[in-house]
DNA sequence: ACCTGAACACCGTTCAAGT
DNA sequence: ACCTGAACACCGTTCAAGT
């Protein structure tokens, strides 16, 4: 029926080198494996060039497989992006990490911030998947708890520096992000720059009282605006 | 195909006591003027509860007419929501409008934020249409277009009583807005006091240096966020 | 002119038949 | 164990037949 269902965490997705003993997910035989590994990179490079709403077939062709298999792998078109889902959380969940390590905290979470919308295009599965109807599902309410976990250790540090006001929680941050991301994306029919000015504005919007900085670039005019519009826009499926 | 094309703007949506002799959209006979309308509220109302995956069945059914009629009336149901969208671009331009004449520019600026956030629920269809594939329609382009007409001269005035950040520009504080209504709105199972500490966290982002304020409420800790989420979440469709 | 529901095309999902 | 494509259900859209 494809809409967002608790879809358990049965296999949640490793795939690499996983222990012989382990617990959870069977050992898959080597051609299924490998299937199952095409399947997301194909899924992965569609969603990011044209959104979820490709076909399942289309996906299946592209990886080299029958439909079956891909419904083999992923019980659901919806588990299928859940598993990718949960592989762009992780990946930003480490890049987060790494950031504590960083001189400035201030700067080390503001450059999380960046990197999210740098990276906005690729992990657009990942936004999306930030809202109620994603959430409830089990795998990906647990990695979504992870990266609080790992944001809020990083606002912290960034407070206690004095760089960040000291009334915001990493949820806050979090969902206002996401907006923004979201936003942004879909309009880039403006230039490179207009990003930058909605990253300036999230941070003047969390930063400490008194360090106020200009936006980057200049206001796009309502000229602007109408002239760059794309010619034949057709992206966003509206159902099927 | 369901996807976002060019309508062109026959029939704009206006309905109400057309004139005669006017140019456009020519008049129908009475009981097609009453299951369009009826079609119109029918949609809204389904819209507005469940999102825009809702089929056009149920919304013909719910406005008791055939589908074939849904069809005659909106050629496609992107038209359906077309013709929506307008209707509420008016009136948020209406209100916007009426604001222009308010005593203090800053917060006329921020009343409208305040009524853009309120009404973000029932006009979700409004702020799902702000991107690029809807606004290549000429239809909604047209709106849009006065829509920031509009909110220019609200951020002009803003900006000269010295209440909002003078590098600022309205396509900015419009798509910083659309954002943050949509992440808040995809997240309703935190409290009401979640959505006022994002819309002070436009404001903080938009304001003059200087004019900081605290947020109201306090931050969701991680363990809330967890708690309150609903039971079965769904709504969300991925496709269909 | 307008209304209607059967029919069509498309897409997610299932499953019997294969290897 | 796993793979496959034909078959099914669902939804947007069309259209011949009605009034």
């Amino acid at each position: 029926m494809a809409e967002i269902t608790d879809g358990g965490a049965s296999r949640a997705g490793d795939g690499e080198n996983v222990a012989p003993m382990e617990e959870g997910p069977r050992r898959l035989r080597a051609d299924a494996e490998r299937n199952r590994r095409r399947l997301l990179d194909a899924a992965t490079e569609v969603f990011s060039e044209r959104g979820l709403e490709v076909g399942v077939g289309e996906i299946a062709q592209r990886a080299g497989v029958g439909r079956g298999t891909l419904f083999r792998n992923f019980p659901s078109k919806e588990d299928l992006i859940a598993a990718i889902v949960v592989e762009r959380f992780r990946e930003s969940i480490a890049r987060g990490a790494a950031l504590l390590e960083a001189d400035d905290p201030g700067e080390a979470l503001f450059t999380l911030l960046d990197q999210a919308l740098t990276r906005s295009e690729t992990d657009r599965a990942l936004f999306e998947a930030l809202d109620d109807a994603w959430l409830c599902r089990k795998d990906i309410g647990a990695v979504h708890t992870e990266m609080l976990t790992m944001l809020d250790a990083l606002v912290r540090r960034a407070q206690e520096a004095g760089a960040v006001r000291a009334d915001i929680g990493a949820v806050d941050i979090l969902v206002l992000v996401k907006g923004m991301c979201e936003a942004t994306r879909s309009l880039r029919h403006l230039d490179g720059d207009f990003e930058l000015r909605q990253l300036d504005l999230v941070r003047a919007a969390i930063c400490a009282p008194g360090h106020q900085r200009p936006l980057r670039g200049r206001p796009p005019t309502m000229h602007e605006f109408e002239l760059r519009r794309p010619p034949a826009g057709r992206s966003a499926a509206v159902s099927g």
